[in-house]
DNA sequence: TCGCCGGATTGACGTAGATCAACCATTTGC
DNA sequence: GCAAATGGTTGATCTACGTCAATCCGGCGA
């Protein structure tokens, strides 16, 4: 059904995962570790948002290691004791809850600037998985060292409380979504939100490349693949998209918005 | 389409909505006020939960009012500043989410010993709405003082986290029953849920009385008041259950639990 | 006590999206 | 450079659930 992928929980990877374990070229020296979210342009969006230098630079000192996953790669797995957040430095993964008879839903697309394994924190094991969509890099965040710092750091602190309670409000409106929007509803609702994601970034709000399969996509709305696909076809019709394969560019944005809330 | 409810938010009222503003008779003395987490019965359930008695007193001077609602009153309305997060002491409520369009989820079915409110920390609004199903009462916990004392009380800002946390992982499984599940399962797991969180209360896992009704629970679950209702009929029929209008009776939990994740 | 009204039930029927299936287009591994 | 696998498209059909509508039930106010 899915991949086999590599569990990297215990012992984080340096390097590639298909090559030697320890290779030298594309190893990240001590001290660009040590000033990663200083110069990180993701620093405004991630975890140390709003802090000043000093406090950013404490932050950095308790960022670990960076990870990097080739696609298909798991970051952790569903029941792996947790043990640090995880913020997205490059690339991007999507995190699956599963159920006890298997079946498998999407429950997040996750793309750099994003901190994943917020759900873990409370109960110690991670509820879901998380699998690399693409070669991806990712800084570890001990969680009992960030508590710590985050009584001397009240804005970081306060960062930590946003991100969860922001994870709650974007599930709120995925289960708005599930719940009670129809398939092609989903879908638009689906671009538009990548749209906006992909612009705070700084990159194109119009054209871009999905990284998940049509599979992946319905999973994550609710939907099968078969109507994933049809639906791509049909917004290509009706010129409010552009796709080919998995670059899609939206033309019609205000179209698209409309479309959710419509009758029929 | 919904009831039109009184909305409190700015001003906490003390009594009955529905009789004078200040009615001397329920009015709830400063000695009861300080007091309540220690005498409460849901204190390992809530957020002092494995503090020691001197935690637990600093996080009562902390409380600042408890609020009462009547059947129908909301607590606080999307859209709403967020100020205060709200521990659950007596009765009940539903969140909804909203669209644009006005369509409806709900988001919640929060009993004693809940929090809620954790949405609307990262916006500094309130993203759902919280409505009383029955007569309630809640605690009012102001959140930048709670964001102060957690700094204080490592134990407070972890059960704080950890409660963020839940309501994240508890979300994923609603999304993951939503996105993949057929309506019987969806019935099922909601009836098992609710069993399972009032057994932890103290109260009989296996006879309850719903407060929502079957529109509200057709929402929560992406159905339709008839499909809730007609698996109800078929869940007596098959000898699963007992009903009779909101009165629950689950008579074969183990072939309910069964259910969940079958063919057909 | 009666009549009303909101909620619940049940039936008949319609449909959005699932399922099954064939086929095409890329990518990947030998 | 070919074969095999993986992902995507499109059509035909099926079905779980939604929709519409009639009826019932129980609590509450006049």
């Amino acid at each position: 059904m899915t991949p086999p992928a590599k569990p990297l929980t215990s012992q984080p990877a340096v390097g590639s995962a298909r090559t030697v374990p320890i290779s030298p070229a594309p190893v990240i020296s001590i001290r660009d570790l040590k000033t990663h979210c200083m110069t990180c342009s993701m620093r405004e969006l991630c975890l140390p948002m709003g802090l000043n230098p000093d406090e950013i630079r404490q932050v950095d000192s308790l960022v670990g290691t960076r990870v990097r996953l080739k696609k298909g790669d798991s970051l952790y797995r569903a029941g792996d004791t947790f043990s640090a957040l995880y913020a997205v430095r490059l690339g991007s993964l999507k995190t699956t809850v599963l159920a006890e008879d298997g079946r498998e839903q999407v429950s997040g697309y996750h793309m750099l600037g994003d901190i994943i394994g917020l759900d873990g924190i409370g109960s110690d094991r991670h509820g879901c998985q998380a699998l690399a969509l693409e070669d991806t890099e990712v800084c570890v965040l001990p969680f009992e060292r960030l508590e710590d710092l985050a009584r001397d750091l009240p804005p970081l602190q306060h960062n930590l409380y946003q991100f969860l309670s922001k994870e709650i409000a974007r599930d709120h409106s995925i289960m708005l979504l599930l719940g009670s929007m129809r398939a092609e509803e989903r879908l638009a609702v689906f671009l538009i939100n990548l749209s906006e994601r992909y612009r705070r970034r700084g990159y194109s709000s119009t054209e871009f490349v999905l990284r998940m399969t049509r599979e992946e996509i319905g999973s994550y709305l609710g939907l099968k693949l078969e109507t994933v696909s049809r639906l791509f076809s049909r917004f290509q019709e009706e010129g409010l998209i552009q796709v080919q394969g998995r670059a899609v560019k939206l033309l019609d944005i205000t179209a698209l918005k409309q479309l959710v809330g419509q009758r029929g």
